[in-house]
DNA sequence: TGGAGAGATCGACGGATATCGATGGGATGC
DNA sequence: GCATCCCATCGATATCCGTCGATCTCTCCA
């Protein structure tokens, strides 16, 4: 198999061009930030698969993590727009956004 | 549209199964957290995007970063099993890991 | 009206991480 | 041999992030 490294000359280094724009880096990387806790993409995984909405105190109940904790997460997921909230009572049902745009639901998809 | 929030009762909070294994999940965020970061990220795109392996020192033409600092992100993708490095003089060439497995190539090709 | 349960926010603490300058080490060429 | 170029590693530092206890708000119900 060949290994074809290219030709260069010492001392002459040309910057590649960047295929990505920067602000979708940017926004690439905030979602992959939100996903990059073992907790919440374990939350993520069970949103994804649950056809109804889960109440944020099954979440404390689960992990060996503190409610302050948990809460913490979920309003990660939620800045990083993964997530969407219904409050019920005394409760605090989530569920994953509903609008979606395809690349997120590509990555999902490939993660879980 | 409905909103179908489970009945329930206070005191009584059940966990949900997780769907995702532990193991899973840590592999996934090893992956994840290496490529959340914008110079990664974008070496990443460069690499996936390139027929011929790229010289390391491009990419520190590239970033307003220095040597080192290119270096310790370059190990990073490497620890993470993403790229590999072919010696030549000199040089460091990489490229996207050959051997990739199915899962990691659907998210990249869902990031880039 | 008051108590209790659920969830969010705050402040603090410790560990991880991105960055740098300095150094080491291997290859090239004079 | 020796200078030069490229790259990796090391040590230090500043910032970010996950976690917790304490506290606050809101809702429900007796």
């Amino acid at each position: 198999m060949k290994s074809p490294v290219p030709e260069r000359v010492k001392g002459v280094c040309s910057p590649p061009s960047m295929p990505l724009a920067l602000a979708r880096v940017d926004q690439s990387v905030d979602l992959l930030k939100a996903l990059a806790d073992p907790t919440r993409l374990q939350i993520v995984g069970v949103l994804k698969g649950s056809s109804q909405p889960v109440c944020i105190c099954d979440f404390t109940a689960s992990f060996a993590l503190s409610q302050p904790t948990i809460s913490h997460h979920m309003a990660k997921l939620r800045n990083a727009g993964l997530v969407e909230v219904t409050k019920a009572g005394i409760w605090a049902y989530y569920r994953l956004a509903t609008r979606l745009d395809a690349r997120t639901r590509a990555l999902l998809d490939a993660l879980v």
